[in-house]
DNA sequence: TCTCTATGATTTACGACGCG
DNA sequence: ACGCGTCGTAAATCATAGAG
């Protein structure tokens, strides 16, 4: 009981990175409404299905990105144009 | 150019730098929360005289405490628990 | 193997809005 | 109008996975 209780409690410390994939999709969408950057409830259960997260980490996984990105769009501008590009070939076809 | 296209967010200028509370206030407000989740005005005052904290970051503390607790509630057990 | 930094999660503090 | 409620978030900080 106490373990099943500490488990949920730990379970920052047991963080595992998301995976290449899940990353992939939540920057795609990132990067695609850059101008607003705020998924809706039913964006971000879609997402979250996507990636196979729940909804709370996609919301964290919002909130980090907005913060980081604003806090050193330089470091970002790479990644930026990556995600850009890819999105441009998509809606081409 | 669709530069930086900052128009997000809210310079908050004049908001109070946060402030992690001290072991000590943290396992108080634990206490108080477990004795009851909704504090009473009397209550809130006496618990953060004892804490050195304002009546306002006390109210808040516990309005956080409650979406804490929700959203634990929410995403452990969808049972109940 | 051993540092560190990038990353996911949690903690304070509000703004916006609701209700009695 | 007041005052406290929730909801969603910013920003700082924590903890450590995991890249180098």
């Amino acid at each position: 009981v106490m373990i099943l209780r500490s488990r949920f409690l730990d379970a920052r410390r047991k963080r595992r990175n998301f995976s290449k994939q899940a990353t992939e999709i939540l920057n795609e969408y990132f990067y695609s409404h850059l101008s607003n950057p705020y998924p809706s409830e039913e964006a971000k259960e879609e997402l979250a299905k996507k990636c196979s997260i729940t909804v709370s980490q996609v919301s964290n996984w919002f909130g980090n990105k907005r913060i980081r990105y604003k806090k050193n769009i330089g470091k970002f501008q790479e990644e930026a144009n990556l995600y850009a590009a890819k999105t441009a070939v998509t809606a081409a076809h | 150019m669709d530069n930086p296209a900052a128009n997000w967010i809210h310079a908050r200028s004049t908001r109070k730098k946060r402030c992690p509370y001290t072991k000590y206030q943290t396992l108080e407000l634990e206490k108080e929360f477990l004795f009851n989740m909704y504090l009473t005005r009397d209550r809130r005052y006496e618990v953060a005289r004892i804490l050195n904290l304002t009546e306002r970051q006390v109210k808040i503390w516990f309005q956080n405490r409650r979406m804490k607790m929700k959203k634990m509630s929410k995403e452990k057990c969808p049972k109940g628990d």
